[in-house]
RNA sequence: CGGGGUGUAGCGCAGCUUGGUAGCGCAUCUGCUUUGGGAGCAGAGGGUCGCUGGUUCAAAUCCAGUCACCCCGACCA
């Protein structure tokens, strides 16, 4: 091994911002601007400058360990693709414009790699024949091209980004689930080595495809996830989350609905205002039509919102009507409600609702509710499905406590694919049996320019960057307060090299600047402890030292400094591991 | 892609309404002073005003087009 050499901020190229960046609105994105840790190049894409360009290599070595730990082998594959393998699976058209795309001088066509199933199922399926050699797993980081219709938040949503991705091929379903297990469980270690405090939560499986799949958030206000999560353990994204509701009946059902006179504008919280009830005792109506033009009604819990995912599931295609629409169907907008619909028009209504005796829901008349509706008697279901959104007090379906919402920052996810792919792309092995299989695949990603933005969303203050130990781009900062004392330059040398040759990652201040320079540009940049040499100290015989997280400063006789700093950050790492 | 907004020195901005050939703060360079939480004074360098075209004796300023970027909505690691 290359002996390590002392990082010299004389040396370094890091020019920190002394502003605030005027684009950039959240912590992670201003803050890694100011700290020298990124530059912009366009939008949603962004450089690495040597700070930053370090934590990154932190965060790869973290996700490499775990991988190899279950077994999955590294490999890189090409960022650039050959059209045809996307037009092989079918993504070519499906995943849009999001996929960049370009040509050679020959006119074929190549994609710009968002993700790679597609090339490792072309490059396994000639040459991985047999069961015998099943299961495997590998992965790769590289770099992933999205053109995300509006990038932002800096590194939360890029155009370009560093992402691991493993993929596992099987020959049975107990295999796929026993190596879905460990990628799980490694990303759980990833999360507390990267000091992430996050969940990992039931989800959507998106157009990747595929059923079994779980999400593992970051909690972070800036995430542009939503989640609920019980002290019993469950967690899930709201978009798919299953809740008890609660949903409410309002008044008493008589042997027929009663018709309410209601004049206001018509929604949900004037209703409720008007009532003097809450919104968890009315029934809320959406109109909609789905891919083949059928037009529905959903009903909902008045209290909740309608899930978009959800309704995709149950109505592929669906899609709201507009005014003009919804006047040509013969509803009655802001007044909608089961009974006396348009018969071409469907009702479908939210599972919570089936506990609910009788509905308050609008009279399909302006300025008019129907109170005491009751499914079955006064109008059909045509259909039950799970629609709405679940929020805050909503109940646990497994335990039956109240659930708590978060925001998250969706860092990783690991889904069971199944054969969709091996299907599409014609993988197969030959069975114990003796018969062709397609392979059952798994794959599982991680943003690791993700991971910085939401290490830094977890770990800031007033005064910058407070990285966790495990991804600082060094461990300790000598500053020399240099000036009006010939001593001090010498002792912060002698320090930082036998700190150095302890095994310490050290960074040397030597640049000739005042001490509130030097303090501020610590604290940005955020090294996890600082250590202070200043002719004050010595004079006493002592430097001190400030731990980044908590804030605290120890003064350390001179002799001992070293040794106590070493056992310190010894400490701090043994946190990580 | 729809709605809103911005492009003027490395960064942050003023100037534009009412055309007359560009200014402020920070940063940079030089000198002196200062020196434990982003120093003070003095001086200096640095700009095809996003780009293209038009109107005009004259355009950063008015008009048209175009490009880039940012914010609000649908996608995802």
């Amino acid at each position: 091994m290359p002996k390590p050499l002392l990082l010299r901020m004389t040396q370094l190229y890091a020019p920190t911002l002394k502003e605030d960046p005027v684009d950039a609105e959240i912590a992670s994105h201003r803050l890694l601007l100011r700290a020298a840790m990124m530059r912009k190049i366009a939008a949603g894409v962004y450089s690495f400058l040597p700070l930053g360009f370090s934590v990154l290599r932190k965060v790869e070595q973290i996700i490499r360990e775990e991988m190899n730990a279950i077994g999955s082998q590294e490999m890189v594959m090409s960022i650039i693709q050959p059209g045809d393998l996307w037009h092989e699976s079918g993504r070519w058209d499906v995943y849009g414009p999001e996929l960049m795309r370009l040509e050679d001088r020959h006119g074929h066509s190549f994609a710009l790699s968002p993700t790679q199933e597609e090339l490792i199922t072309s490059i396994i399926r000639n040459e991985l024949r047999s069961y015998k050699e099943l299961p495997k797993s590998l992965y790769h980081i590289q770099w992933k091209y999205r053109d995300e219709i509006r990038p932002r938040f800096g590194l939360l949503r890029g155009r370009e980004f560093l992402m691991k991705d493993a993929y596992s091929f099987h020959h049975s379903h107990e295999s796929l689930q026993e190596h879905y297990e460990q990628q799980a469980r490694a990303y759980g270690r990833i999360c507390e080595r990267l000091g992430l405090e996050y969940y990992p939560v039931e989800a959507d499986s998106g157009q990747i495809g595929g059923k079994v799949t779980r999400e593992f958030m970051a909690l972070a206000e800036a995430g542009e996830a939503e989640l609920v999560y019980c002290s019993c353990g469950f967690a899930a994204n709201t978009e798919v989350a299953t809740a008890d509701l609660q949903p409410q009946t309002y008044g008493e059902a008589g042997p027929a609905p009663t018709e309410l006179h209601t004049p206001i504008e018509g929604t949900i919280a004037a209703l409720a205002e008007f009532l003097k009830i809450s919104e968890h005792a009315t029934v809320k109506a959406l109109s909609g039509k789905d891919a083949s033009g059928q037009l529905y009604v959903l009903f909902i819990p008045g209290s909740h919102e309608l899930g978009e995912i959800k309704v995709q599931k149950a109505l592929p295609g669906f899609e709201f009507l507009d005014d003009d629409s919804m006047v040509d169907a013969g509803l009655v907008k802001g007044y909608m409600g089961p009974v006396g619909l348009p018969p071409d028009v469907k009702v479908v209504a939210d599972v919570s609702l089936r506990d609910v005796a009788h509905w308050l829901v609008g009279a399909n008349k302006p300025d008019h509710h129907l109170q005491g509706a009751t499914p079955d008697r006064d109008f059909t279901v045509d259909l039950w499905a799970d629609l709405a959104c679940a929020r805050q007090g909503d109940l646990c379906p497994e335990c039956g406590q109240p659930l708590q919402l978060a925001r998250g920052i969706e860092v990783g996810q690991v889904f069971q694919l199944g054969t969709k792919y091996s299907d599409s792309m014609h993988a197969s092995f030959m069975a114990e049996d003796g018969t062709e299989k397609p392979f059952l695949m798994g794959c599982y990603g991680w943003g690791v320019t993700r991971s910085l933005a939401a290490v830094v969303e977890q770990y800031n203050d007033d005064g910058g960057i407070k990285w966790p130990i495990s991804v600082a781009p060094a461990e300790i900062c000598v500053l020399p307060l240099v000036v009006g004392d010939e001593r001090v330059a010498p002792e912060a040398e002698r320090i930082a090299a036998e700190l150095l040759a302890a095994g310490v990652e050290v960074v040397l201040d030597d640049r000739d600047e005042r001490a509130g320079v030097k303090f501020a540009d610590a604290d940005l940049i955020g090294w996890p402890y600082q250590l202070i040499v200043g002719k004050r100290g010595l004079e006493a015989g002592e430097v001190e030292l400030k731990d980044r997280q908590s804030g605290e400063k120890f003064s350390l006789p001179l002799d001992e400094a070293v040794t106590a700093v070493v056992g310190m950050i010894e400490a701090a790492r043994a946190r990580f591991l």
